[in-house]
DNA sequence: AGCACGCCGACT
DNA sequence: GTCGGCGTGCTC
């Protein structure tokens, strides 16, 4: 810490955007700091760290310079964080409406909050040391591995990679670690993944190529000890490989030269609290500002991804920005289950299961093999209800039932977690014939239970039925014994909601059978039908990983609308006509990703209340903008439709209404929003809107 | 968001 | 008499 004569540096602290601190906040400094340096400072009563944005050459004149605060001092030891990383943050603070301060904190291990200089430096000299990495050969190649390498080394990117399930993405993305590693021994990669859960084998297969010391993780599961230490090993340029979830995207990476999208349709990847960003979409950003190739990977790509891959028209025009990459064969003699669609309209009504599939189930059972059951509803029935006067199990705080939960004997809201017992009769008028209606997975156990009760293994024991769902799972370790049990072959059928579809390999499950999957179908949501492709085609990838099965592996659709061109194309495993399809709708609807949406959402006392706030944020946006020629034409090309209340209007007594906007110009749209922020602290201090609790953005919301 | 300050009910 | 309920208001 040299001396210096005193100068103001602007920095960025944890505040929320809607705070009236959301801007970058201004410091006296008494020593020199960098751009990219962490720094303590006072703020109010408290002492924070905070993120060193600009060094200002002069006092600023829109403050006194007595109301300036010095910085207390400099986090030592730590490199700048790189100006691409500060980029990182302010693009992504821009582009999802945060305050950069937000953004640039919530990217940073909490746990450099809490330490001193001294305790930093012992953490910094503990992980200080060169790391070696041995890189053992991989299998040999598929031709179509090696021909989707050979267009990443020649092409720029961002590269979308479309590999049906079991066609060896994982190996490429190794190879393209490999060799980058091979041209740069410095390099740095970074590999997401949807979910904490498929870290743990994805790092396994890492670890066994590059050596462990190569690799750390990043993810919101790890202790705050392991996130500092991982999070410097990056830093300061040590760990080669970085895998984690979308929080990774944020990782400091001065070295990074790669950039892995694992299942990039996947929800998952967009954060759905604070800073709403798509760690897919950022990753593409980055990649493009660090000059990193990036490659998106999937079986069943999000339709962005694949809209902005399309290959030109005849007359090369009209392409997509995105290179797509094709890998469709399954590796080894593996084939792709086949599929089989059983009309439930012709079933006994109200049958849960159809009776071909409880005889395939039994078939498999006894032939010593494994089958999944996917139903997307946890509990033993949604809703609990009286014949005699018509009640039924609502949540009094939300606009949801409570769900029946036989295993406990209670009643549970899955939206804000009011858990009562069953009542022994209606609450309402006494009467002791309540019923459940509709199945979830602690039901279709039971059932399946005494449907199969007769059915013996190979070795003459009974049938072992388990369910893996997020009840099931609850505790910690929960999910990795349960998947151990079904990977010993302990469990002969499985049941469980859409978890148990992704992404962990059961070599022995010969039959996957999606029991109700028609909601999806008619849902209001224009998303849902490409979100049931993707699980299902990622649930029949589950069946038949073992090549001396795959041939006779079968992927069941029970539906009422068999022949609905969804499951049509699933039939086929034919991903694209599926997207067609769906594009085309898309396209005569212009929804995205034709046009691009962001959702202005209010939370309130009452409906009403958070209602008025949008709806008077939506006149005087339009007014303000009329007014000004060089703003008129936002009005024209982003349409601001009235507020609505969300489809889960009321959550733990809190109502919520959303607006939604809507743009063929994203840049139309940023620039929309960018006016919005300022309408909406003007309207929200108006006394008529004091009974509004909250406001939020989401840019690109998944869910309208 | 924190964290203060600030003004009214049941307890060591 | 105090500990503490959460209502407003400020943080360079």
């Amino acid at each position: 810490m040299t001396e210096h004569p005193t100068h103001w540096i602007n920095v960025a602290v944890q505040t929320p955007a809607h705070s009236a601190v959301g801007a970058l906040l201004t410091y006296r400094c008494p020593f020199w700091v960098h751009p990219g340096q962490l720094v303590r400072l006072p703020l109010g009563s408290r002492e924070v760290l905070g993120v060193v944005w600009a060094i200002l050459d002069e006092a600023p004149a829109h403050m006194p310079a007595a109301a300036l605060r010095d910085v207390l001092g400099v986090l030592e030891g730590l490199s700048p964080l790189n100006a691409h990383w500060l980029q990182l943050v302010q693009f992504a603070a821009q582009y999802y409406q945060r305050s950069l301060g937000e953004v640039a904190l919530s990217a940073l291990p909490p746990q450099l909050r809490d330490l001193n200089n001294e305790q930093l430096a012992r953490r910094l000299k503990k992980q200080n040391t060169e790391r070696v990495v041995q890189t053992r050969p991989g299998p040999a190649l598929s031709p179509e591995q090696i021909t989707v390498l050979e267009q990443m080394k020649t092409g720029t990117g961002p590269f979308l990679l479309f590999g049906s399930t079991g066609s060896g993405k994982t190996e490429v993305y190794l190879q393209a670690v490999e060799r980058m590693l091979a041209a740069d021994p410095q390099a740095q990669a970074l590999l997401m993944v949807p979910e904490i859960n498929l870290t743990p084998q994805l790092e396994e297969r890492v670890q066994a190529r590059f050596g462990a010391e190569a690799v750390v993780s990043m993810h919101s599961g790890m202790t705050p000890a392991q996130r500092l230490k991982a999070w410097l090993a990056a830093h300061a340029g040590h760990a080669r490989i970085v895998l984690g979830t979308r929080m990774a995207i944020f990782a400091s990476m001065p070295q990074l030269q790669l950039i892995v999208v694992d299942e990039e349709h996947d929800p998952s990847y967009k954060q759905q609290e604070g800073a709403r960003y798509s760690a897919r979409d950022l990753a593409v950003y980055r990649g493009r500002l660090q000059n990193a190739p990036v490659l998106l990977a999937s079986a069943t790509p999000s339709l962005e991804s694949w809209h902005l891959s399309r290959p030109p028209d005849a007359d090369g025009q009209n392409g997509g920005r995105y290179q797509r990459l094709l890998m469709p064969s399954r590796i080894g003699t593996g084939l792709l289950p086949k599929v089989r669609r059983v009309d439930m309209n012709k079933q006994p009504r109200r049958a849960l299961l159809s009776t071909q599939l409880v005889a395939a189930l039994q078939e498999r059972v006894e032939r010593g093999e494994q089958c999944m059951l996917l139903l997307n509803r946890r509990g033993y029935a949604p809703v609990l209800h009286c014949a005699d006067c018509g009640w039924k199990s609502e949540c009094p705080h939300c606009s949801a039932f409570r769900v029946f939960h036989k295993i406990d004997r209670s009643l549970r809201c899955h939206h804000c977690g009011l858990t009562e017992r069953v009542p022994r009769a209606c609450p309402e008028c006494g009467n002791a014939d309540i019923a459940p209606i509709g199945r979830g997975t602690e039901q279709l156990e039971e059932h399946l239970g005494e449907l199969l009760a007769h059915v013996l293994r190979p070795d003459g024991t009974p049938v072992r039925i388990a369910r893996i769902d997020a009840d099931s799972t609850r505790l910690k370790g929960a999910l990795e014994s349960q998947l151990a049990q079904v990977h010993s072959g302990e469990v002969d059928v499985l049941v469980g909601t859409q978890m148990i579809a992704k992404g962990h390999d059961f070599r022995r499950i010969t039959l996957v059978a999606a029991v109700n999957p028609d909601a999806a179908l008619f849902s209001s949501d224009f998303r849902a039908p490409e979100r049931l492709f993707a699980l299902l085609m990622q649930a029949a990838g589950r069946a038949g990983r073992d090549a001396a099965q795959s041939a006779r592996s079968e992927m069941w659709v029970q539906s009422f609308h068999p022949t609905h061109p969804l499951f049509a194309a699933l039939k086929q495993h034919d991903y694209p006509a599926f997207a067609a399809t769906e594009l085309a709708e898309r396209t005569a609807a212009e929804l995205p990703p034709i046009s691009h949406q962001a959702l202005l959402r209010a939370d309130a006392r009452t409906q009403d209340a958070a209602q008025a706030l949008l709806n008077a944020v939506r006149a005087s946006l339009e007014a303000q903008l009329s007014a000004d020629a060089a703003t008129q034409y936002l009005v024209s090309q982003v349409s601001i439709y009235p507020a609505v209340p969300m489809s889960m209007q009321r959550v733990a007594n809190v109502e919520r209404a959303q607006m939604l906007l809507e743009s063929p110009s994203r840049m139309a749209l940023q620039k929309m929003l960018w006016h919005l922020h300022s309408v909406l602290h003007q309207v929200r201090n108006q006394p008529e809107h004091k009974g509004v609790i909250r406001w939020l953005v989401d840019v690109d919301p998944q869910a309208i």
